[in-house]
DNA sequence: GGGTAGGCTGTGGTCCGACCACACGACGGA
DNA sequence: TCCGTCGTGTGGTCGGACCACAGCCTACCC
């Protein structure tokens, strides 16, 4: 058992039993070293593993908001989880291409029996008419919009999951940009697909916002020819 | 910029770039940290944080094993990112069922569209029906019975995440098992379900065998009552 | 008396140097 | 030829020190 170990477990405990809570704070980093029994250096290690899993927030200087803080983060981590394991090739971008399909056609059949409030989704399709935008900024208005597609849902697991998907790839698709044959041409495509899917679920249609989500992420991951 | 995040960087560039590979190792810690003009407690640190992610395992000694060596882990740093996010009851039991029936029941259903080898799942099965079993030695084989069920279908990243819900949750399940009226009885019924289940993909009836695994989620589910 | 500027204090951030435990591999003796 | 031993390089841990930062509190000045 190494001695960092000691404190994730501590803080893993003190969670589950609602000595911890989100917005509470750790003890000083001296004050947990003392007190585990271990030096300062192992606890800092602990503390570094925490804020990477989304748990914990470190800030100087004092005052309520300085410290070590608990926080709820799960999208960063998951994020940079995906991000690591596509850099080294060990898990096939076909496979994540799946994974949003199966993600967002659930998400898309389930918003629509729930009668959602589409209010904000829309809003975010009107920015993405804005003429001018680059292809950087299109798809950051793109990752939004399926990120609040998937939220519809109410599955903050899923909605989390599909997050730290679209950032994970980001930086994929973007590099894959210039593999489209014309990129006006398919943004004008894209649009016209979110209105669609958006209209579908308007309509109550689940099975047909579905299938049109398929299509939609489908049709771009041809388009772009993601590497494996 | 914090320091720690120098060797982050550094590495997962060198992972993109097929510098450094599954089983390839790092520099060692001194080394490391005199190449980046940084300390090696911040080294530490990030390695600390790459060793939560999966990325890399460190052995101390000296060999081909020893050091600090590139690996694709990805299950266990989702299950400790899952385990701490339901520990902070912030990530609902429900809807961590609710993803597992969705995944399950995709896996089901493609798996019965490639008529798998299901050789190995039927051999899990026959080790649950030994006389005997205590409830937790009864749900590891459980849990790799759904693992290797996901894993039918091929999909490296949904495996992984059914194998991590599996792993975060063993404890949570494990405590519910009081809250069964009567555990011998719940078990058989668990393992008649899943010889439906198998026999539904060996029938190629992969709608039969995708409603049939929701119906055992659920159903075990409701019946341990977990929380939220 | 009120307001402001300064120092005080406690936080994480970083670094250094040292020592330990470990395991392989090379060396030397039997 | 075999076996034990020592060397060496790895991560694991520690203590202590100093820095940057930000809120707070005091003391001074108006």
């Amino acid at each position: 058992m190494k001695n960092y170990e000691l404190v994730l477990h501590r803080v893993e405990a003190e969670l589950a039993a609602g000595r911890l809570r989100i917005g509470g704070r750790l003890p000083g980093e001296r004050a947990l070293a003392e007190q585990l029994g271990i030096s300062r250096p192992s606890v800092r290690e602990a503390v570094r593993v925490l804020e990477a899993m989304g748990v914990v927030r470190t800030a100087t200087g004092s005052g309520p908001d300085a410290g070590t803080v608990i926080v709820a983060e799960p999208v960063s981590p998951l994020t940079a989880v995906l991000r690591l394991h596509l850099a080294t090739n060990h898990l096939p971008m076909g496979d994540v291409v799946q994974t949003r399909v199966l993600l967002e056609s659930w998400a898309a059949r389930e918003a629509a029996s729930r009668s959602p409030e589409l209010g904000a989704v829309s809003a975010l399709l009107d920015r993405m008419d804005e003429p001018g935008l680059s292809p950087e900024e299109f798809h950051l208005l793109d990752a939004e919009f399926h990120v609040a597609l998937a939220g519809l849902a109410g599955n903050v697991l899923i909605a989390a999951v599909m997050e730290s998907l679209r950032s994970a790839i980001h930086g994929y698709v973007l590099a894959a940009v210039p593999n489209l044959a014309d990129w006006e041409a398919t943004a004008v495509g894209l649009r016209a697909e979110h209105r669609g899917i958006v209209a579908a679920l308007a309509a109550g249609d689940g099975e047909g916002a579905a299938g049109l989500v398929a299509a939609h992420i489908h049709g771009f991951y041809q388009a772009a020819r993601l590497p494996s």
